[in-house]
RNA sequence: GGAAAGGUAGCUCAGCUGGUUAGAGCACGGCACUCAUAAUGCCGGGGUCGAGGGUUCGAGUCCCUCCCUUUCCA
């Protein structure tokens, strides 16, 4: 029995997950129930990716700990892989204990055999929020065209690369301050050594043309080394030995996938060493797209090698998702997040129309919501599920029990048939291809319940047991078209094995006919969609990610809220004195299950305030962290003590919508007046 | 700036190493049928294959230039 272990990229826990993700994750998923309806032994494991700087900043902007948000994020994102029938055999983080060990124990080896070197490196710092700058974390003007606010590696507007020190007036998109250049040492991966072994590997076929042709590029311009540390302050693992160094997010995210399987070994009792030693049988694939194609096939099988394991089988790659033709925008409205997505459609449509038009290459898909109705009515409603649909009465009306043989063992076997040829294009992830072969096939069966007229004969008493038996071979046929589809649409047919009676979940079971066995009521399996879901689904705000402020795009049809009733003219405005505040300690209040004593810094200033968040906030979250306050509200003595102002939260209209506090975006500090 | 992929009917896409009148699905028009979630079947209109050059007996398919789209650049 083959065994086979497959990974989709780590989604990042910083953010939601989006479309883009969901279209790997689909691929993914489709392979990974085809292997196992072929009756391989089959493992998915994904990860979280949870270090880094955005994560770090992230949390301080959120006013809690990188743990928490992380821990949020997770759980977001298993319910919107969950929400797309996407099937994780295990589920884990790079922030977890298996994750560190195989870190330090990989990174061991690589430091033990010489392969990791240490130089100095100039970086940006900001010395008032005490850290040095990843590249995108640093902004200025473009040095070649001086477009302004780039970030530190590449203009958006001349596409121009640079260094972040190339800058023209750098500033930290972190405090706000100019930033400085320190140095200090860092640990180099020696990937050059590796080279003869990728180029090894590069001759098999783990890799797609155009992936080798990128490759081959790599290589003419040289390998150079990798750097795998950052200093502290890092949300990661501290490197043993090197005091105040983290592993860089990138060297330990891969790395995740075998935290992930070592948890599912030890939960399933499997061996981690059968599938990752050197000369392991066991077949090890990675789903990513093109993007990080860099960091799969050349570090990542060079650190794997380097730590005495075997390399990937293959590292499959896809291009990226594009919605109506253009790149995915928040501003149109078609940065679609999954949970977007999943508020106003169902999943399968997306999961087929995304199988039909997947091929093995590395082209860019265009998800054409138009054409997303369209393909998903005609085909899965029109064509696939009307087979049963309109087989199904006659069945019902003859007593529920199948024929005992079929009229057209001929037809049968040329739709059965083809099921070797469809498994070899699912296999070789033209997905695409197998789809459109099945819908021709699905043509067949409904031209032969059209040509053989069942309900003409069912009007004749005589030969009411031919339409039986016509049903009974259209019932067939559905049966091997669905079969073929259940890794796209796990869902669907799971409800049609319930009509039929027995579960789809073996390719070969539609070797033999289905016969002279009772089926079950037939239930409408999928449901128009209709463009009113699009429309309504492009209208709605995506959340957590508010657009930017562009009040031309404001859409008129957002529903006013009752706040707007009144008018403030600019002196009532003017009236209150609102600020930016740092919060610099918080405590549970004794005596009270509502409030929370908050000490806020106001640039310099000094103030205590009584806040009614505790049910919303722990005070552990809060320190550290910016809120706005109404600054010259009258003080208010209450019995805890005097209240000198008031935080600012968004709630809804009761409780049970929760609180949210106010902040302001990075840069700006305390004491800052809000205009 | 360097590089890659793509530009084929209104829409979404097939067209392998160049070879008879360029295909499919959807949409559209006509006919048929009524079992089926106004589903299905049959017939049909519709493309100077991004533009321009070139190679060839012959190019959507090879070469060059240009235009457009998408993407990548540790």
């Amino acid at each position: 029995m083959r065994k086979i272990l497959v990974t989709s990229a780590l989604p990042y826990a910083n953010g939601p997950l989006h479309l883009g993700h969901i279209i790997e994750a689909v691929q993914t998923d489709i392979w990974v129930r085809l292997q196992k309806m072929l009756g391989h032994d089959c493992l998915y494991v994904c990860a979280e990716d949870a270090h880094g700087t955005p994560i770090m900043i992230r949390a301080q902007i959120e006013g809690v700990t990188p743990e928490a948000l992380i821990a949020r994020v997770a759980a977001e994102h298993a319910r919107d892989y969950a929400g797309f029938l996407v099937e994780h055999d295990q589920f884990h983080s790079t922030h977890s204990p298996e994750n560190r060990k195989h870190a330090n124990a990989m990174y061991a080896s690589l430091r033990d055999a010489g392969h990791i070197t240490r130089r100095p490196v100039r970086q940006a710092y900001d010395e008032s929020a005490g850290m040095f700058l990843p590249d995108r974390y640093v902004k200025g003007g473009c040095p070649r065209c001086g477009a302004a606010d780039q970030y530190g590696d590449s203009c958006e507007n001349c596409g121009a690369t640079y260094s972040p020190s190339d800058l023209v007036n750098p500033v930290s998109t972190v405090s706000g301050s100019v930033p400085v250049w320190r140095e200090s040492d860092h640990l180099f991966f020696r990937l050059g050594a590796f080279e003869e072994m990728l180029r090894d590997w590069l001759a098999t076929d783990a890799l797609q043309p155009g992936v080798r042709a990128k490759l081959a590029e790599w290589f003419d311009a040289g390998l150079k080394d990798w750097d795998i540390s950052r200093d502290h302050p890092y949300f990661g693992f501290e490197i043993p030995g090197e005091p105040g160094k983290y592993f860089y997010v990138w060297f330990d995210a891969p790395i995740g996938y075998l935290a992930s399987f070592t948890a599912l070994c030890r939960r399933t009792g499997r061996s981690f060493e059968e599938y990752l030693r050197p000369d392991s049988r066991a077949e090890l694939y990675h789903f990513i797209g093109k993007d990080i194609s860099y960091f799969h096939t050349l570090f990542w099988p060079a650190v794997l090698a380097g730590a005495g394991m075997r390399k990937p089988t293959a590292v499959y790659v896809h291009g990226f998702l594009t919605v109506n033709g253009q790149k995915m925008s928040k501003s149109r409205g078609t940065f679609i997040t999954a949970r977007r997505y999943l508020d106003h459609l169902p999943a399968e449509p997306l999961r087929y129309y995304f199988a039909a038009k997947l091929g093995p290459d590395l082209d860019d898909i265009d998800l054409n919501l138009d054409d997303l109705v369209a393909r998903v009515n005609s085909d899965i409603v029109g064509k696939l599920v009307n087979i049963a649909s309109r087989c199904a009465g006659f069945v019902a009306r003859a007593g529920g029990v199948l024929a005992d043989r079929l009229p057209d063992p001929v037809l049968y076997e040329e739709l059965a048939g083809a099921r070797g040829r469809i498994a070899a294009l699912f296999d070789a992830r033209d997905y695409a291809a197998a789809i459109r072969e099945v819908m021709l096939l699905a043509d067949r069966a409904n031209q032969y319940v059209d040509h053989h007229k069942p309900w003409a004969l069912a009007k004749d008493p005589a030969r009411a047991g031919e339409a039986l038996a016509i049903a009974t071979q259209g019932v067939n046929l559905f049966r091997v078209l669905m079969t073929w589809l259940a890794p796209v649409l796990p869902g669907i047919a799971q409800d049609a094995g319930r009509f039929l009676g027995v579960p789809l979940d073996r390719w070969d079971a539609i070797a033999t006919p289905l016969l002279g066995v009772r089926i079950n009521e037939f239930r409408p399996l999928a449901t128009r969609l209709d463009r009113k879901q699009i429309e309504a689904m492009l209208a709605a705000e995506a959340p957590a990610t508010p657009a930017p402020a562009r009040p031309a795009a404001a859409k008129a049809t957002a529903a006013p809220t009752q706040a707007a009733t009144m008018h403030a003219d600019i002196k009532d405005f003017t009236k209150l004195d609102l600020r930016v505040a740092k919060i610099t300690g918080a405590a549970a209040v004794d005596g009270s299950d509502k409030l929370l004593r908050l000490d806020l810094d106001l640039g310099g200033e000094h103030r205590t305030v009584f806040s009614g968040i505790r049910a919303a906030y722990e005070p552990a979250q809060l320190t550290g962290r910016l809120v706005l306050m109404v600054a010259n509200l009258a003080p208010r003595k209450m019995r805890f003590g005097v209240s000198e102002g008031m935080v600012l939260c968004a709630s809804g209209d009761d409780d049970a919508q929760g609180l949210y506090l106010l902040s302001p975006d990075s840069g700006a500090t305390p004491g800052m007046k809000v205009t």
